[in-house]
DNA sequence: TACATAACATAATTATATTATGTCAACCGG
DNA sequence: CCGGTTGACATAATATAATTATGTTATGTA
């Protein structure tokens, strides 16, 4: 029988998924709070209970999809030792699921400027960026890659990751671009190798 | 002796000119459109009458910025033959132009999601995205670099070269960041190379 | 069992962008 | 040089959301 705590997980879950749609959907500024509130079934006092506001949502929202990608790219794999194929086999998986709508536009477009850059760049560091910059500092420690600056290396990185991603989905033919991006982004990648 | 049509020109330029600041400083959403017209010493009938609303000030403000960094970049170069000297430069000097905040945020934060994507690759395509495609379609053409889809290409670089001015914004060191920013794009590049 | 509080619902409020209307001066043809 | 037309704005009304303030209920707990 659901106790209070469980039933309150579960408007929240159910909130941030009906959420999930509608900003993919709208984008954060043309979302309407209720909409999402009356396909949600619930009221605005709930989304001001549980996130504090519109922005508090889409935080929210972002965040989860963070954790998706962050499942998705991880797997099964141990987070303890980088190998350079780990990392090449990471930012090509990253690639492909930086292709989703939903993704591409909450997470990468417009995360940024609701929640503001510097507030938005912690909140990543739990995430995606930290997990790139991880596996930078690694391999570079162990001189497997040359990079002097592990923030910037693991930024211009992502950047390139979601940009091609991005391509990949106003492409016709998302299939062949996501391999030619794939093999751009890995040239590049490799061009940060020591020799 | 001002004509009503240079009369008309300069208020313009003066609501971009302010509204560049005020749009830098807050952001599209935070921005207050009575602030602008205030300190522009007009009314919201001049922005409506010239831009049509907030969203067509920005654009048009984005759309200035974007006139900026292409003048900067192409400068009194000639832009009929690209040689790989060119872009390697255009690139570094791209970057340095894009580390700036306004340029920064409104430009390639915050256009693209107002404008909507498609709208604003669009007015890109007439600016500094045409001209990185001009020059990899170039290069491309003359077997000087492997890029199999011009678009994707410019696009990844583009947003390598922009991730980089953005971790070169944050970072304390700026001088130090741009530089290391600068060699690390240009090792990508250099990995699209034919051989 | 009674009190406290989390978890919402409802209704009032507010903040801004937008729209509708009005005005005036500059251009233009006769 | 003059009457009408229109572009270039100003002013005031409107509207659409988000936010806030307040109210209600049920659950956990002492």
């Amino acid at each position: 029988m659901a106790s209070k705590a469980e039933k309150s997980a579960e408007t929240r879950r159910t909130i941030i998924e009906v959420a999930r749609e509608v900003f993919a959907r709208d984008g954060f500024a043309d979302a309407s709070l209720a909409e999402i509130v009356a396909r949600a079934q619930v009221t605005t006092g709930a989304v001001y209970h549980h996130f504090g506001g519109k922005k508090g949502l889409f935080i929210a929202v972002a965040e989860h999809l963070e954790q998706v990608i962050l499942g998705e790219v991880v797997g099964n794999a141990s987070p303890s030792a980088v190998t350079w194929e780990a990392l090449e086999a990471g930012v090509a998986n990253t690639l492909e699921i930086c292709a989703r709508p939903d993704i591409q536009r909450i997470v990468f477009r417009e995360a940024p400027t609701v929640a503001g850059p510097t507030e938005w760049r912690e909140i990543e560091m739990k995430y995606a960026f930290g997990l790139m910059r991880g596996a930078v500092v690694q391999l570079a420690e162990r001189g497997a890659i040359d990079a002097p600056n592990a923030d910037l290396t693991a930024q211009i990185l992502l950047g390139a990751i979601v940009e091609a991603a991005h391509g990949v989905a106003l492409a016709r033919d998302k299939a062949a671009a996501l391999r030619q991006g794939q093999a751009t982004v890995r040239k590049m990648l490799r061009a940060l190798k020591s020799h």
